[in-house]
DNA sequence: GCAAGGTC
């Protein structure tokens, strides 16, 4: 009889064996899933690793069906929990049979004790041993000795918690969802789906509020008054003090009384030294802020290396919410492994005495991500091709140096200058010591210098601007700045907020532009439609609610029962609100799905209808072809079109009759939408002004290029009958040249895979 | 087909 051991994961699995059976264990396998042997004193341990959760909440099976379940009736169905990953569920329970004990050692968290609570679960329905728990806070031989050696019961209340928010979540989720996707394709044919999630939705909220605020800044006029000065040969600039000014009169009066100066006087002069402290040790939501704003890579990309970085075994476990070393961690070996590295000169500006700049976090998982193994450039680029992989190993490692340095040491300098009674600002900033940024390249550290000018001093005035600018909106949402609020509302873990983005972007709901994250025009509606209806759905404290809820189970204040009746009324509250404006939020959408479908139909698709604003397109029948509005039958609006010839929108042509747009048809002729033919129109030459080449050989009018279906030519502005051809075939652009003979335009004609005709074409020019 | 949380 042995005791048996449940790790959340195969590498905590294996770490433990190794430091409970000092170094000496035997890996085996039961359904394919690793799990070590090993020895304590004298007594048989069995240990495995699980994969995270292997049961998971779900809806009994027959309530799948969306289109017979009403969404409404399915918040009071409770959920049944089902196993998820069968192999560790079969092997747990294999070797639970020849235990005579089970210990927990899953992380130390709600979500750890939860998984041990699912491994209890499951042996319990194949055997009666007893359960303990080991809790540790890293994986270092201290911690995990001293954990064993001191078992606890479990926690039933932390693991509860974690059941009530998978119930609570799965619920809210599954009901709002299925709803707003099936009130969208009862209103129209579509595929789409529009989820819902207490994560997923306060997240895209974010981004919405953002964008509503650009969308609706409205730019005011300021002016800004900035001062060159010169002392010793040195120039440098300076700001008034007012900063910006809002009323011009004011602006220009106080320009007016100093711009004729030429002397400005040194009022006043600060230095002090600033200290930059080295970086705190990387946590996850730490690592794909800052690869995000260095390297434009999304969270979920930069997670994803990091993962495969560390299955390479190359840098330490990237989910940790930890950016603190306990005090046992071994720096020492990864200095001496970077020794002889690529990195060996970092390695010899390290400090003496090695001394982390620790910050407060510790969930007492994992150790902060840190560098295990010196690889190469060539080496990382050989395994991944990919120089991401390179740019997030390498940042990595540099962090992890740099963590180790002294601070940088700034002298900022801050000059006072007064032109007569006019206070302008001047500030300077020079690097004393440079410290960890030595280590650290992604950091612009450039030095503003100022002159070495004195209190008292007289400095030239060398220029004085008054100028005039716009406020600016804010700023697009960077993909760093949402995860930073998504950490501050507590919207997600180390582990999944990356995901989070991700699920936005899979419904087409956010897209990543660059480093910056913005909204889809579907995003926006669903964002905005909601935030009328049941704002809160749309905001971080759909999420906090719940979570307070659960931590009342957590600390045994409450009952988990109740808390789930209690969850269950805030989701229906919730749900009634949507439901009582649901016209708002289904037409909308019902809209958007509408025109993204037309609008894809690019070639068809004319412009906006003039009595509804919605999209006018070329509809063509067996009787013919017309322009017809998307809002038919609500919208009768129609117009006709040329029985024959191919049209293409012309996009850029704008009627200066006010046609709703402009059509070229075949290669004759242009035709107004609502007005008929342009050729008819007395201000055609207006909108589209003739390609003149030249003078008129015959006459005193001006030759230019006609267009008909079996060819082109020049013709005479006089309609003298005077012709001249022009090459057949190849692009024909007329350049702003000028022949320096004949004074006609030179002409470019290119043809497909020869160099192009560039030069005169009058044929009596030729001739000459 | 739906959530969020683990991890491979």
């Amino acid at each position: 009889m042995s005791t048996l051991i449940i790790a959340e994961k195969n590498k905590a699995a294996e770490k433990i064996a190794s430091i409970l059976g000092n170094h000496k264990y035997c890996k085996k396998y039961a359904y394919s899933v690793p799990y070590y042997e090993f020895e304590l004193k004298n007594e048989s341990y069995v240990i495995i690793g699980l994969a995270g959760h292997i049961m998971g909440y779900d809806f009994p099976e027959k309530y799948k069906d969306w289109n017979s379940i009403d969404p409404k009736f399915l918040i009071n169905i409770t959920p049944e929990k089902y196993i998820t990953k069968k192999k560790y569920a079969d092997a747990i329970q294999k070797l639970a049979t020849s235990a005579h004990k089970v210990i927990l050692a899953c992380d130390f968290d709600r979500e750890g004790e939860n998984i041990g609570f699912e491994a209890k679960k499951i042996i319990e329905s194949v055997s009666n041993i007893p359960f303990k728990r080991a809790k540790f806070s890293s994986l270092s031989s201290n911690e995990i000795l001293n954990s064993f050696n001191s078992l606890t019961e479990i926690n039933e209340n932390m693991a509860m918690a974690a059941e009530a928010r998978q119930i609570l979540d799965l619920k809210m989720g599954v009901i709002f969802t299925r709803y707003l996707t099936i009130s969208v394709q009862s209103k129209i044919r579509t595929r789409r789906m529009f989820s819902i999630g207490p994560c997923q939705t306060p997240t895209c909220g974010f981004v919405y509020e953002r964008e509503k605020r650009i969308k609706n800044f409205e730019s005011t006029d300021f002016w800004k008054l900035e001062a060159i000065f010169s002392f010793d040969k040195i120039k440098f600039n300076g700001i008034h003090r007012k900063g910006k000014i809002t009323e011009k009169e004011e602006a220009v009066q106080e320009f007016n009384e100093i711009k004729k100066l030429n002397k400005a006087k040194v009022i006043n002069k600060t230095t002090k030294e600033n200290t930059m402290n080295p970086p705190l040790p990387l946590n996850t939501t730490e690592l794909l802020k800052k690869i995000s704003i260095y390297f434009g890579l999304s969270p979920e990309e930069a997670l994803t290396i990091a993962e495969d970085l560390y299955l390479a075994g190359f840098i330490s476990y990237p989910r940790t919410e930890t950016n603190q070393y306990s005090t046992d961690f071994n720096f020492k070996e990864i200095v001496e492994a970077f020794k002889n590295s690529e990195y060996s000169s970092y390695i010899k500006k390290l400090p003496k005495s090695i001394s982390p700049n620790n910050g407060k976090n510790n969930a007492q998982d994992h150790p902060p991500i840190h560098p295990i193994k010196a690889v190469s450039n060539k080496k990382i680029l050989n395994n991944y091709k990919d120089s991401s992989y390179w740019n997030v190993y390498n940042y990595i490692v540099l962090h992890f140096f740099s963590n180790l340095m002294p601070p940088a040491i700034f002298e900022k300098t801050k000059l006072t200058l007064s032109i007569k009674n006019s206070i302008f600002d001047s500030k300077g900033s020079v690097l004393k010591e440079i410290g960890w940024l030595e280590m650290y390249p992604f950091e612009d550290k450039k030095d503003k210098t100022l002159p070495l000018c004195a209190k008292g001093d007289v400095v030239e005035v060398i220029d004085i601007s008054c100028e005039n600018s716009q406020t600016t909106p804010p700023r697009k949402m960077t993909e760093a700045e949402l995860l930073t609020l998504m950490e501050k509302n507590n919207i997600g873990t180390k582990a999944t907020s990356s995901g989070h983005i991700e699920t936005n972007k899979i419904r087409g709901y956010l897209e990543k532009k660059g480093r910056t994250i913005s909204i889809s025009d579907q995003g926006y509606i669903l964002m905005d439609s909601l935030n009328a209806a049941a704002p809160i759905i749309v905001k971080p404290e759909v999420r906090a609610n719940i979570e307070t809820l659960i931590q009342n189970v957590e600390s045994g204040k409450d009952d988990f029962n109740q808390v789930i009746l209690k969850g269950i009324d805030e989701i229906k509250s919730m749900f009634n609100q949507l439901v009582a404006k649901k016209e708002i939020v289904i037409d909308q959408l019902a809209d958007s799905i509408y025109d993204e479908y037309v609008s894809r139909d690019e070639k068809n698709v004319v412009g906006k209808c003039t009595k509804c604003n919605r999209i006018l397109r070329i509809i063509k029948t067996e009787n013919g072809r017309f322009v017809g509005c998307t809002g038919f039958p609500s919208c009768k609006n129609t117009f006709s079109l040329p029985k024959k010839g191919s049209i293409v929108v012309a996009k850029k042509a704008l009627c200066k009759k006010g046609a709703p747009a402009v059509l070229k048809v075949g290669r004759k002729f242009h035709w107004a939408l609502s007005i008929g033919p342009c050729f008819k129109c007395e201000l055609e030459k207006e909108c589209f002004p003739p390609d003149i080449v030249g003078a008129c050989l015959n006459c005193d009018g001006y030759l230019f290029v006609i267009n008909t279906e079996s060819g082109r030519f020049l013709g005479c502005s006089n309609k003298c009958g005077f012709t001249h051809s022009l090459p057949k075939k190849g692009r024909l652009s007329i350049t702003s040249d000028f022949c320096k003979i004949c004074n006609w335009k030179i002409v470019r004609v290119k043809e497909s895979k020869t160099d192009p005709f560039v030069g005169c074409i009058n044929r009596k020019c030729i001739k000459k």
